[in-house]
RNA sequence: GGAGAGGUGGCCGAGCGGUCUAAGGCGCACGCCUGGAAAGCGUGUAUACCUCAAAAGGGUAUCGCGGGUUCGAAUCCCGCCUUCUCCGCCA
């Protein structure tokens, strides 16, 4: 979410940055701009009112202390022809505050000048890969497959549980997991990140303050009977930690992460991608956080890239880093890199990360702020997160690209974890 | 889930219908004092928005959150959230 000052300030520049997202802003912030210039305007009248009320209170007060009851009651009767007046504006400000925000939501972030324009994935652009996408041999079999030869994964008692989408992990399957999650936890914390355990489900203020809701409302599980949502991403609570809050420029960077369950509905995406572990609707991560003074918030996010990038190589797993055009970010980022694995028995790149920086765009609705201890100055924190790393889908790569006519080869990183090498 | 008691500034804590413009204390910042420090003394110490070219100044709102009563609400009424105590249930 933008503020209507820094809209109507730089109104061409915001225009012309949006089209970056192939998004036509122009009618939205002309719109703004004098919904807003009218909402000043009553709003002052309305206050200039009220102060005029609150002055005649006060004197009445004193009349009454004085035992002046006639001239009090007259002062009375005045005030009430007042409050028409001002419950006339108010309601107007209210008309006219629910417009602006109604306006405000509508407008996504506004991409860095570094962000290819486009409009969807063909357009985004490959910055770095490492690893080699060897060829297996003919008979190499996909990974859900490989999950049945080897037990470790049974989706369809996934399904008779829950339904499609709900995996369930078995023997070395579910231990694999439990080592990634440790090992990627390990990694975070050896890089200076906090560990957190958040809770699964959210409020709704909280869905708001990291820009789920309102416009992503499908995508989350709603437990309607307490108004709470399954949280889609860590993102979500550990953004969340630090809503309302203004910190001391000494506190920043905050780094933390947290691992968890995330739950999507995925709602309007079957029948593409979805076999095995490509889409599911609850799978593991861990993900990564930081809150960043506005001046280096592109440092981080370049830092944090380097650091998803050193566990894929770890992994020993052929990845590529794209950064996404326009028109393929989410809502509330600014420039985002995206991470692909490839798992070479589909011959596919899956994504395993996205890290992403949300400039004041979250803190602006998370009224997220610093003080800056130079100057003194209260400022809007910087956002930022990504994911380190989603784990089926790199359980899908390893599975797929480590298989072998003996199993399936647990990369050297995560044998301290698991305890055994093989899996077959 | 039931009953009772609470939620006041960075923190503690008073106030329970009219200079509340929120007492007092602690903390913090600055100044005085000092060779230096402590103590002491003094001054200051929230957030958002509006107004103003800007600053100064002025205004509005905020005492858990949302409504209501009243000329006037931290104070009275209603709903919700939350904390504590007791009971019930429970990994």
């Amino acid at each position: 979410m933008h503020t209507v000052k820094s809209i109507s300030k730089n109104r061409d520049s915001v225009v012309e940055l949006l089209a970056i997202r192939d998004f036509n802003a122009a009618a939205i912030v002309d719109e703004i701009i004098a919904v807003d210039t009218e909402k000043r305007e009553v709003q002052t009248r309305m206050e200039t009112l009220r102060a005029s009320i609150n002055s005649l209170s006060k004197e009445i007060g004193i009349l009454f202390k004085q035992g002046k009851r006639a001239e009090a009651d007259a002062a009375k009767e005045k005030t009430g022809k007042i409050k028409e007046e001002v419950k006339d504006f108010s309601s107007k400000l209210a008309d006219l505050e629910k417009r602006l925000s109604h306006l405000l939501v509508q407008l996504p972030n506004i991409p860095h000048e570094s962000v290819p324009p486009g409009k969807g994935a063909e357009d985004n652009i490959e910055i770095r890969s490492g690893g080699e996408t060897g060829k297996l041999s003919k008979d190499a079999l996909p990974h859900w497959e490989l999950a049945r030869k080897y037990d470790i994964i049974d989706f369809e008692l996934g399904n008779k549980i829950t339904g499609s989408g709900f995996p369930l992990y078995k023997g070395k399957g579910a231990l694999i997991q439990r080592a990634m999650i440790s090992f990627f936890l390990d990694e975070a914390i050896r890089a200076g990140y906090t560990e957190y355990a958040p809770p699964l489900m959210v409020n709704e203020e909280s869905g708001f303050g990291t820009g789920q809701l309102p416009d992503k409302e499908g995508q989350m599980y709603h437990v309607t009977e307490d108004n709470l949502y399954l949280i889609p991403t860590a993102e979500v609570p550990l953004t969340n930690i630090f809503r309302g809050d203004i910190l001391s420029s000494s506190d920043l960077p905050l780094k933390i992460t947290g691992y968890t369950p995330c739950f999507r509905r995925e709602a309007g995406s079957y029948g593409k991608d979805v076999r095995g572990l490509n889409r599911l609707h609850q799978f593991d991560k861990v993900e990564i956080v930081q809150v960043q003074h506005p001046d280096r918030s592109y440092e981080a996010l370049e830092e944090m890239t380097s650091y998803i990038e050193t566990l894929v190589k770890k992994l020993e797993l052929p990845y590529r880093i794209m950064l996404l055009c326009g028109g393929d970010m989410g809502f509330a980022a600014a420039k985002t890199y995206d991470f692909e694995v490839f798992a070479s028995a589909q011959e596919k790149w899956l994504e395993v990360s996205s890290v992403s920086n949300f400039t004041s765009f979250q803190s602006n609705r998370l009224k997220l702020r610093f003080r800056d201890e130079a100057t003194k100055n209260t400022l809007t924190a910087h956002t930022l997160n990504g994911s380190a790393l989603a784990l089926p889908r790199i359980l899908a790569a390893i599975l797929e690209n480590n298989q072998t006519p003996e199993g399936i080869k647990v990369p050297e990183v995560l044998i301290p974890y698991t305890g055994f090498e093989m899996i077959g």
